[in-house]
DNA sequence: ATGCATGAGCT
DNA sequence: GCTCATGCATA
C-alpha cells in the first residue's frame, strides 16, 4: 500500500517516525585482522565455489568487477562553481612520482590480484590513469584556480590485479611516512590502512574537517567528495578498489596541506543544494527486525518475495529492495570471509549449488 | 559515523 | 534488478 509508492520523490514531509535507530556493530577496524584471512579465504573461496564470495575487496575483482566501469564523477552541482581550494598554494611538493609503466600484471596467486582478464568493453573508452601518468602531477594541478570540470577525467581506478606484493612491507604501522611512493602501484590492504590511519591524523591536526577534504579534492582534482566518503576512506569501509582510487588524491591533499601549514586555506562552504531526494525512511526497529530476519534466510529474495514482503511491513517495495541492497553491501564490509556468523555464510549456501538465485520461504 | 537513497554500468 | 560508488540526512 505505500502511500507515497507512487510519486515518493516530492517533497513528502510524512512518517518522520522518531526512533532510535541503533544498530552500533561496525567495528573500529573492519579489515584490521582480517585482511589476513581475506587473502586466503579468498582462494578457497575461489577453490571450493568457483566463487570468490564474502568480502568486497576480493570479490569487487571477480565479481566481473568493473575496474573501468561505474567510477563516474558525481553530479557536478551547481553550486560548484563557488568553490573554494580547499587549499591555496602549492608548490613542486616532495611526491617522488615513477613512470607511468606497470610491467607488474598482478599474476600473483595470492590476493585479489587476480588476473582479470575481462577488461570489459569501456563505454567511453577511458583507460589512462592520471594517477599513474606523471603528467598530472601537482605541479600543474592547480593549473585553473576554478573549476575545470574534466572532459572525462573520470577517477577510475587502478588497473586490475596489481598487487604484486604480497607481503606487505609495514615500513613502520606505529611511526610516521616512510614510503614516498604515493601512486604506483596498487598498494597493499596493509598500506591502505596505514595510510587511512595517517591521513586522518594529520588532516585533524591540520585542523581539516572531513568534508574539508571532500571539497579540496574537488576543487584540485574535479572530484567532488563528500565527508560521508572520507569518513569511510578513514575507516576502511570502502572497497579496496575504491580506497585504491581515493588514495592517491588524498595522499597529494595530504601533502599539500602538509607544506601549506601555516598559510592555509580559505575554505568556504558549498550549501548544500536542494535536491529533490527522497526523505530518509525511518525503518522501525521491529520493521527492521523482520528484514533482518529475512535477510539471513535470503540476502536476496526475488522481486516478488520483496513486494510481499514490503506489503506485509506496509513499506514501500522500493525501499525494502534498497533495504536488502543496502544490507548486502554492508555484510559485505562486515563480515569479512573467515569470520561468518555462526550459521552460515550469509551468501554461501554451503551445499547448495543449484539455487542460490532467490528463497521462497514465506 | 551511519542509515537509507540515487544512479551508472552490467547482466 | 543487481552491484558498486557515493552522498544526503540524520542519529
Amino acid at each position: 500500500m505505500a502511500t507515497a509508492a507512487s510519486s515518493p520523490y516530492t517533497l513528502l514531509s510524512s512518517s518522520p517516525m522518531i526512533h532510535p535507530d541503533s544498530q552500533a556493530m561496525q567495528p573500529a577496524s573492519p579489515y584490521r585482522g582480517h585482511q589476513k584471512l581475506l587473502q586466503t579465504d579468498y582462494l578457497q573461496s575461489i577453490q571450493s565455489n568457483g566463487h570468490p564470495l564474502g568480502h568486497q575487496w576480493a570479490s569487487s575483482l571477480s565479481e566481473g568487477s568493473p575496474w573501468s566501469s561505474s567510477m563516474e564523477q558525481q553530479d557536478i552541482k551547481p553550486g560548484r562553481e563557488d568553490l573554494q581550494l580547499g587549499i591555496i598554494h602549492h608548490r613542486s611538493s616532495h611526491v617522488a612520482h615513477h613512470s607511468p609503466h606497470h610491467n607488474n600484471h598482478g599474476n600473483h596467486p595470492g590476493a585479489w590480484g587476480t588476473p582479470v582478464s575481462h577488461n570489459s568493453s569501456i563505454t567511453s573508452g577511458q583507460q589512462i590513469n592520471i594517477y599513474s601518468q606523471t603528467g598530472f602531477t601537482v605541479n600543474g594541478m592547480l593549473d585553473h584556480g576554478g573549476l575545470t570540470p574534466p572532459p572525462n577525467q573520470q577517477g577510475q581506478g587502478m588497473h586490475p590485479g596489481l598487487r604484486d606484493t604480497l607481503s606487505p612491507e609495514h615500513s613502520d604501522l606505529g611511526g610516521h611516512h616512510c614510503h614516498d611512493h604515493s601512486d604506483e602501484e596498487t598498494p597493499t590492504s596493509d598500506e591502505l590502512e596505514h595510510f587511512a590511519k595517517q591521513f586522518k591524523q594529520r588532516r585533524i591536526k591540520l585542523g581539516f574537517t572531513q568534508a574539508d577534504v571532500g571539497l579540496a579534492l574537488g576543487t584540485l582534482y574535479g572530484n567532488v567528495f563528500s565527508q560521508t566518503t572520507i569518513c569511510r576512506f578513514e575507516a576502511l569501509q570502502l572497497s579496496f578498489k575504491n580506497m585504491c582510487k581515493l588514495k592517491p588524491l588524498l595522499n597529494k591533499w595530504l601533502e599539500e596541506a602538509d607544506s601549506t601549514t601555516g598559510c592555509s586555506s580559505s575554505i568556504d562552504k558549498i550549501a548544500a543544494q536542494g535536491r529533490k531526494r527522497k526523505k530518509r525512511t525511518s525503518i522501525e526497529v521491529s520493521v527492521k527486525g523482520v528484514l533482518e530476519t529475512h535477510f539471513l534466510k535470503c540476502p536476496k529474495p526475488a522481486a516478488q518475495e520483496i513486494t510481499a514482503l514490503a506489503d506485509s511491513l506496509q513499506l514501500e517495495k522500493e525501499v525494502v529492495r534498497v533495504w536488502f541492497c543496502n544490507r548486502r553491501q554492508k555484510e559485505k564490509r562486515m563480515t569479512p570471509p573467515g569470520e561468518q556468523p555462526p550459521h552460515e555464510g550469509p551468501y554461501s549456501h554451503s551445499g547448495s549449488a543449484g539455487d542460490a538465485s532467490s528463497c521462497h520461504d514465506l
